[in-house]
DNA sequence: GATGAATGAGCCTTCATTCAT
DNA sequence: GATGAATGAAGGCTCATTCAT
């Protein structure tokens, strides 16, 4: 029974997940239910409160980022350029934009989010500063960016719309970040 | 009395406006009637459904749009760089992303808004337009680069942050935008 | 001026009438108002309260009521029965259902009634006996019937349905008269 | 808590039908609510249109005029008169009159009432045929009626007064449903 | 552990009524 | 006198959250 109730947890952060990122942090936690094929009260067994599975989310989008890191990570000496240009990509695709309060740390406060995620965000923060000192090492992003002002400006592009329908969003987004990695050059 | 409804007109649609730039299209009416200091039937009797608010904050928003243009035209040809940079920050306050919807009208569809704003749009694009061909000449943005496009870009940057309340927004604002600016360059 | 305010206060008069006898005592008094084509505040003017505008319409029905007796009247002599079947079939057209309350005085106390109509309703009565004792004495109607219970009679029949459509409702009422009548033989 | 469930549902049923019985179809729900002793979000949750609850009071009215029609049909036989006499007021204490329009389904179009009925509908109608049959074949009742007819006689007699207190209005009801069925026979 | 049911609070919308022009 | 505007109150409906099975 174990192993069910930690696919229900999965199930519910995956689909609070999709859900946040299209539509922003107020959801409506019934729908995030039903979407995950579960009874409201089994996710709020897992997640007491609106904060916890806020928590969980980010914790999984922490995660996600770690991953890209370590995908681009080695590929930046042979072909600095397209690494960077898919490092930036593939963050932009998290659209971590809803979160942006946590996940641009430095910046912002907000009692919703959980104080527990110091650690996962240190880290966070710190793998993408590794990536972006090879970056600027190969010329391509200027001396002065942070990495907490990188993932800022990152998180406000990705920002969900809110209640409207945008054709070809993820176009508009994905030409926006390439105008966003041109206009770090130095 | 024509006076005081007026009035009282404007007092909604300024707050509607700010709620909306801030917290997006889907504010609580109870509270824009408040903040405008009117009941709330005095809201209805003006606006009898959203999309005619929304409507009025969109006429609004064109027509600052307007001002700004005829503000920064004639400066573009003395000093093009500081023009055009003064008029892409001037636009971004404005914080157009919660109606990103009508603002670049050519890539979207909205049921939720007014029909009649077609000649609005249409004015304000070719607007946009023409300050753009000055800066184009001038060397500061790409050929590639249409009205529509640029304001889509604007748009997605100025977004509301969904009920998140980020220290220092403005500036980070600021900041994006000039990298945006700086993407845009040929 | 004058003659100006007494065509609006009759104007708003007939709208009350309509709207009441088709969906009954609770209208909206602004839709009455539309109706009538003048401002909410004429009608306020005309009758300051519900109370008021419900006495108006009522004094109203009670003069068609006593024309229906004076037209009727004459004629039973020499056709009674066509000329009491007459009679109930126009009397049950004014539908006085929704008035029923002061329309059969004598079962009802309510409140929200005016006080001043006694003197109408009497008359009104004392019409009806009169028309009746002929009918009874022509053999059409039971001796023991008084006046008051056949209004209320028709006053129940002719009751505004709540908020429903049904087809060919005038013919139905009229089947229903017929059957009234024919139960109140002797 | 199957079981509770299933009370508090009956309890918004049957408070429902008093309250539509009494003020006809257009009734707070939250008032129903409250008399049904529930919390307004358990009504919604049971009935979330106000057509799905207007369909449950229905098939309520429908259920008990079959109860009604299975307890006279027997008696019939070996007294008519006052077998059909207690039929045609046992109906009228029902009280059908605010849902005439599905009580008479010939005769009306309401698209508020559910789509679902027509079983019920035509299984009621036949059970009335037959007793209205053997009332035929017993003298009580002319040959020509329809069972649709006498039930869009005893609806229309039976809708709720519009906000208006008639002391004794239960003794005026039965004395008209006497008129009524006197009215019918041959 | 999981589930469905219950609840109150909040926003949306309409309407009777009052008020200033 | 007539009018349109302003307002509060009330009902409709949804949703986050708690509870009993």
């Amino acid at each position: 029974m174990r192993a069910d109730a930690r696919a229900n947890r999965d199930a519910v952060v995956a689909a609070a997940a999709a859900e946040i990122a299209t539509h922003g942090i107020d959801i409506s936690l019934t729908a995030v239910a039903e979407h995950a094929g579960v009874g409201i009260a089994t996710l709020y067994r897992n997640f007491p409160t609106r904060t916890d599975l806020i928590g969980a989310v980010l914790a999984d989008l922490e995660s996600r980022m770690l991953a890209i890191i370590e995908r681009c990570q080695p590929l930046i000496e042979a072909d600095p350029e397209s690494a960077w240009d898919a490092f930036g990509h593939a963050v932009a695709e998290l659209r971590p934009g809803a979160l942006v309060t946590a996940f641009a740390a430095e910046f912002v406060t907000d009692d919703h989010l959980p104080q527990s995620l110091e650690v996962e965000r240190a880290r966070s923060l710190a793998a993408v500063r590794q990536i972006l000192d090879r970056a600027k090492h190969a010329g391509l992003v200027r001396e002065d960016l942070t990495a907490a002002q990188f993932q800022m400006g990152i998180a406000l592009i990705t920002r969900p719309l809110p209640d409207v329908a945008v054709p070809d969003l993820a176009q508009h987004r994905a030409w926006l970040v390439d105008v966003y990695l041109r206009g770090l050059r130095p």
